[in-house]
DNA sequence: CAAATTTTCGACCGCGCGTTCTAAAAAGCG
DNA sequence: CGCTTTTTAGAACGCGCGGTCGAAAATTTG
């Protein structure tokens, strides 16, 4: 199975639901309470089996990581480039990335487990400020490309970005504290709010 | 040694003592990282000593949080009292978290690591959305002062405090991943961000 | 159907965890 | 000084972890 490159469609399933168990054990019980063990159990199989299509947890968790961008990269990106101007598509970006938490409270929540938990061997963190920076930098690009084009106002890029970021991540949290949060409601107060910041 | 209420100075000095070593742990290796032989080795005597003073390892994690609060709380406070108005209330809040973030990094850092992970023995986490509820009320209250003022604009004061305690939640990472950063400029920035924000 | 391959199970390994325990050392004290 | 209390070191505990292994079961293939 290892000599083929692509996964036999029995053998992408498996991994389906492994990362989907995974997943949810996350949530529930955080990275600690999250063992090859604890997800081999609500898959109801042994564990070694989980090893033996994964290799490794942490492949398993990489790959939980890697499944849920993929799910919202796409929904994210097509919002923004389906937006008119740079002011536009910012607050499209904005707009997505809150209906998408909305929709996805639990992966983003185990996802930001792996993130903050997950160590390499040699004991550093496999998730560094590195890729935190991604996703801040793509931000600060469409701040800036805003005020080239001067619909947005004169502030400090980096800064409103960092807060842009930490405002979506913490959106997990905001929704599974109150349930009865409407997405859309709480995208315009937050788009709102944005808008004020950069204007 | 537990009949009596207060403890002796040698005691507190011990206590002390084992609290930094957990900090600096916490800040290097993470919290799964930090293990009971882990702060005994920092602070060079037997893991049997730390489960001495402290009970157990959970005691001894709430007395990390407890110390970093302990800190922060009068000097953030003080802040605010000093300043005159509800509109200066709120950045002169925003600015003392900026400034303490700025030279407490590790124990941040520290904190939010124990609060994210530590759980009890039930499963639960020992720090729950209620905690963090409470600092949020807190900034939610400053805005709706000052909007009953009349000294800051027509918002949804709930979103924007969520987002304010997000952005100073994410200031750890902020100062570690370029450690070049001046805290006054920070300071400056982000309190313009939300003057902007509430205006 | 039989041989070959993939997948699963369950026992097992070494390790580090939090905690407990005992006995010795250190410190306080009349 | 001797007695009591506090503090320490270190061994031991039961446990669950990530990972390995060999054999059985299931599936694929000729």
């Amino acid at each position: 199975m290892r000599s083929d490159e692509e996964l036999s469609f029995i053998e992408r399933a498996r991994r389906r639901q492994f990362v989907e168990c995974a997943l949810d054990s996350l949530h529930e019980k955080g990275f600690a309470g999250t063992s090859l063990a604890a997800v081999a159990e609500r898959a109801g199989v042994a564990k070694s089996v989980v090893v033996y299509h994964f290799g490794s947890k942490q492949a398993l968790l990489e790959a939980v990581v890697d499944s849920v961008y993929a799910g919202a990269a796409p929904a994210v990106l097509a919002a923004v480039e389906g937006a008119g101007g740079p002011r536009e598509r910012l607050l499209a970006y904005v707009r997505a990335c809150v209906l998408f938490a909305a929709d996805n409270g639990r992966a983003l929540a185990a996802v930001g487990e792996v993130f903050r938990n997950l160590r390499t061997a040699d004991g550093g963190l496999r998730y560094t400020a590195a890729d935190s920076d991604a996703l801040i930098s793509y931000v600060e690009g469409l701040l800036e490309d805003g005020q080239d084009a001067g619909e947005l106002g004169d502030f400090h890029a980096r800064t409103v970005a960092v807060m842009i970021r930490a405002s979506i991540d913490a959106l997990p949290g905001l929704f599974s504290a109150d349930p009865d949060l409407q997405g859309a409601d709480v995208a315009d107060r937050m788009g709102d709010a944005v808008a004020r910041m950069t204007s």
